[in-house]
DNA sequence: AAATGGGTCATACTTAAGTACCAAAACGCT
DNA sequence: AGCGTTTTGGTACTTAAGTATGACCCATTT
């Protein structure tokens, strides 16, 4: 934060400098006008790229988003879903059934449908194969 | 690649607008100088934002690195690492045991430590805990 | 030479996961 | 009200996963 005031700080130096000569110059007629010009907008250029990278790109660690549309293809029912995403993190089918408020029957009976459903045979393979379609 | 092109023709012929723009007040007198240099200053802000969204910050679409100190201070052998791999890719222990050239019994072995050294019941979860420790 | 750690494999066992099949309640829709 | 789908739950079974224990080989270290 520091380092940004300081940067702001040269810059309004800088730029004020810059007016003062392009006033000067419009009056005295002895420096190049455009020379002034070019020296703002190669200063501008740098604040547009500076800014750039302290307030419009700073987080964005990824975390992609999820593709909804992938999930009703493969034709996945919400209580499916939701089991899935409870076998992703890593969850026994008891411990998805007390989540749940669900018997560990019907559990097994949408991790069956689920693995139908995803192509897998095993529910690591469903996580797996979640993943590569960005459904989890 | 097509809207770059017709970005930066639209920018060329801005610029070269504003410099004809300048040249004249600077003749004329009858425009005020601050204006132009304020209107370039603007165009060149925004062209610093572009070049650097465009060119500095284009790809990193994520793929975070492996902390191989933690799985070093986590203690696993080459092996566990190993099976740990296979395991987040959905194979069984009899698959993994393919892949390796091993047979399942030692397969199971490396399993059970690993799930000791991860602190997991499963190897579902071993895979949870793995991702967030990223060391898969 | 003995201890150590990593890797291999086996047996025997328990528990979890997964399959197949069925059935009924619940819900949305026409 | 009737229809289809979802959700729920059960039984019975097979297969996979995981635990505990012991054993052997091999390379490195003490």
């Amino acid at each position: 934060m520091k380092k940004t005031i300081v940067v702001f700080s040269l810059l309004i130096l800088a730029l004020l400098f810059l007016f003062q000569l392009s006033t000067y110059a419009f009056i005295s007629s002895n420096l190049n006008i455009e020379i002034i010009i070019a020296a703002i907008a190669i200063v501008f250029f740098f604040v547009g790229i500076y800014i750039n990278k302290k307030s419009l790109h700073t987080p964005t660690v990824s975390s992609l988003e999820i593709n909804y549309n992938k999930i009703k293809e493969l034709d996945l029912t919400n209580r499916e879903y939701e089991v899935l995403k409870k076998i992703s993190e890593g969850l026994s089918n008891k411990e998805i059934a007390a989540a749940l408020f669900l018997s560990e029957s019907t559990i097994k009976t949408h991790v069956s449908n689920l693995l139908v459903k995803l192509n897998a045979k095993r529910r690591t393979q469903a996580v797996q194969i979640a993943m590569s379609f960005q459904i989890i």
